[in-house]
Order: C-alpha cells, then sequence, then structure tokens
DNA sequence: GTCTATAATTAGATAGAC
DNA sequence: GTCTATCTAATTATAGAC
C-alpha cells in the first residue's frame, strides 16, 4: 500500500495473521509499544528508547523487525488507519427513513469520534500529512472516500430528498461533522465555545428535508 | 495571552511596534527565521541549530531574547495566529443579498486558506494541539470564534432566511468549507476525490436558500 | 547584545554474545 | 531472534571573549 522501498515488502500479510509464531508476537507487541508513543508525542517527539521502554523489549529487537524509525511508523500507521477503517464501516445495512437513519448515522459517528485514540490518530494524521504524505492518501482513500461514497450512494437511493448533487451533500454532510470532532473536541471548542451537538446535528438534517420538501 | 510564567511578559508589546530598535529589529529576524522552520518541521522536528542559520544569527543571540525552545516557540505561534486572526477578519462590511454575499464569503475563504503559508499553520495548530494546548485555545478563541460570531450574526440579521438556530447554521457553513480546505487541499483530496469546489459551494448555498422558501 | 566555542545529554543505529 | 553494551552524530543550552 504505502510505498517504501526499504520496508519489509511482506508488512501487510502480517495484518491479516493472529500473531501465531513467537516472532509474530514480538512483533505485534512492538507495534503496540509503538502505538502508544507515537500516538502521543508525534514522529519526531518520539524516540526509539521510548518505544523499546514501552514496549518491553531491547531496542536492536525493534531494528530487526523494521529497517528503522520512518519504517516501524509507517508500518504502524498503515496498520492503525486499516484497523480504523473496518471499525468505522461494518454498518453495511444503511437503509431506511432519511429522517431516522441520517441523525443515527451523525450520532454513531460523532460518539465514534469522540474517543482519545481515534482523535490521536487523526491529529498525528493530518499532523505530519506534509512529511508523510502516503500515510494521509491512504487516510484519505480508505476512511474519508469510503464514508463519502456510502453516503453519497444512500442520497441516490433516496430521490424523494430531492438532492442534485449527492458527492456534494455528502461534503456537506461529514464535513459539519468532521469540523464539529475537530473544533469541539480537539481544538476545545468544547470548553470555550459550548454548544450542543444535538443543535448541529437538528439543524443539519432539518435543512436537508426541509430542502427537499420545496422541490 | 498565553499563559506562561517563563516567558518575558512583555512579549506582546512587540507585535504592535515596528521593529525599531536594534535589539527588535533582531528578534522580528529571529521569528521570521523560526517561522519558516518551525511551520515546515514541527516543534519536535525543528532544531535550534537550523532556525539559527534560516534567521542567519547566532544561536546564543536566540537565548538573550527568549528563554528556550518552548518560549520561541509560544511566542511565534502567538503572533502569527492573531497576524492571521486580523488578516482573515477585515472584511466589516458584511452586508447585502444572501445569495450573493454568501457565496462571495465562501469564495473568499476557500481561496485565502489555500495558501501553503495558512495551510501549514492549520496544520501545526492541529498536530501541537495535544502538547501546546493553550495555542490552540487561542486559535479557538480567536479565528475560529470570531468568524462563526460573523456569520451568526448575519443570519440573524437576514430573518428572510427562516434559519432558526444561527450559531448551528453558522457552526455547519463554516464547517463544510473547513473540511473542504482540510481534505482537498491539506490531505490530498484534490489529486484523490477531485470535486470542484463550485459544486460544494452551490450546493451548500442552495440548501440554505431553498430551505428558507419552505418556510 | 552578539558572536565563537563548548559542555552535557540524548538521539538513531550497530556490534557481538548467547 | 533477542539481549547488553557501545558508537557516532545531533540536540538543547551555556561560557566567555568582544
Amino acid at each position: 500500500m504505502l510505498k517504501d522501498s526499504r520496508s519489509q515488502p511482506e508488512d501487510l500479510s502480517t495484518l491479516y495473521q493472529e500473531g501465531s509464531s513467537a516472532a509474530n508476537q514480538k512483533r505485534e507487541q512492538i507495534l503496540q509499544g509503538a502505538m502508544q508513543v507515537f500516538l502521543q508525542s508525534g514522529y519526531a517527539g518520539t524516540s526509539m528508547d521510548r518505544v523499546a521502554a514501552e514496549a518491553g523489549v531491547a531496542k536492536q529487537t525493534i531494528y530487526s523487525h523494521f529497517q528503522d524509525k520512518e519504517g516501524l511508523f509507517k508500518a504502524l500507521m498503515e496498520q492503525v488507519t486499516l484497523d480504523r477503517f473496518r471499525s468505522v464501516f461494518c454498518l453495511e445495512d444503511f437503509e431506511g427513513d432519511p429522517a431516522v437513519r441520517l441523525r443515527q448515522l451523525a450520532e454513531i459517528y460523532l460518539t465514534k469520534v469522540a474517543d482519545q485514540n481515534y482523535l490521536a490518530l487523526t491529529r498525528i494524521i493530518i499532523g505530519e500529512s506534509e512529511r508523510f504524505p502516503a500515510l494521509a492518501r491512504l487516510w484519505t482513500s480508505t476512511v474519508i472516500h469510503r464514508g463519502r461514497s456510502l453516503l453519497s450512494r444512500y442520497f441516490d437511493a433516496h430521490p424523494e430528498l430531492g438532492i442534485e448533487d449527492s458527492e456534494a451533500m455528502a461534503h456537506i454532510f461529514f464535513g459539519s461533522l468532521v469540523s464539529f470532532m475537530l473544533t469541539q473536541e480537539m481544538l476545545y471548542g468544547k470548553e470555550l465555545i459550548p454548544i450542543e451537538r444535538d443543535r448541529v446535528v437538528t439543524t443539519l438534517i432539518n435543512l436537508i428535508l426541509k430542502s427537499s420538501r420545496e422541490e
């Protein structure tokens, strides 16, 4: 997935194995420790010594599984991103009355992303998007793109909503939710500009429903 | 503004002076160099050596103007944030026909934030929001809060739009624009999920106008 | 205040025993 | 593969001359 000639090409294979061998168990142990440190301190702010300590392995053990700090970071972030992607879109049965389902979708999303681990992942993807563009591209291609496509197809399946540009509308719907998470949860809006999420969700859904009744 | 007992309390005063004295000129020179490096490499990824080289001063000169790396970073980010705040909201004459003005506002905003310097600033505010919460709070209190208030008051001044919750609507309006910038410009959506900004802006404005005609 | 030179620490990465 | 011990370079910060 991520272009990195220096990393082992079989990086991804381990994602689909339950760390059965002893070597893979160490590998998972390293990734677990690396996640704690990288997500909390960022790429440059993380030292291999701290990763080794957090993972409970010797530093050299890390270097026998990953080429270098950059290789470890990329492998970790790729795994975490794909995990997140799979966990967010397990809701395949996206059907039913828009007034109910759209609100439900918004509630589920906003509840899910309020989690500190998710916030840390989002923070680092954005923060490192310049130095690690491949990670940002993976995030955009999976998490963002799939989310929008799902919603866009739902809009297309409900012509009674009278939506002319379903892709643009999906952009607006998710965009409003993303920026709510961003400002309220990540940038301390919750304490500085408090606003109940229900007001935003209700306004957003009414906007779509009322606009459809006008057709 | 930012609580930092170790920084010189007169930090902010220099923001309103044109570096007249020789000392202040050096100080501005340092901040200019620091901006290049910090915005490009992040806090942990920046070394004082590189800042000194970029600013064209000796490293010790930096330490005679700022207490340490953290103090320099905070002073720089505070200045840049407040500068950005002032430059974005010079549009005090926000009046006129909604169909025209709202589109104009969106166009101006999206054009402005596509700039690489603005993107870098946004990236670092988000990326460092955990380690430097005071910076994120300053950003939220100024840039985000003022932008929303301005739009919210505009909505209130136009009851013909039939907006019940103007604050929530301002959240949605700006949120859609912010997330457009975020995904398209910063997270490589432009090349991965291309969508013309006009489609989003038009859909957003039609949403508001059509919903009002339904009243 | 500003510079050159340097201290003290920590970083990423490796050698070699087992 | 995994560990302990170590190398080399880079880092933050400071001393001391001018």
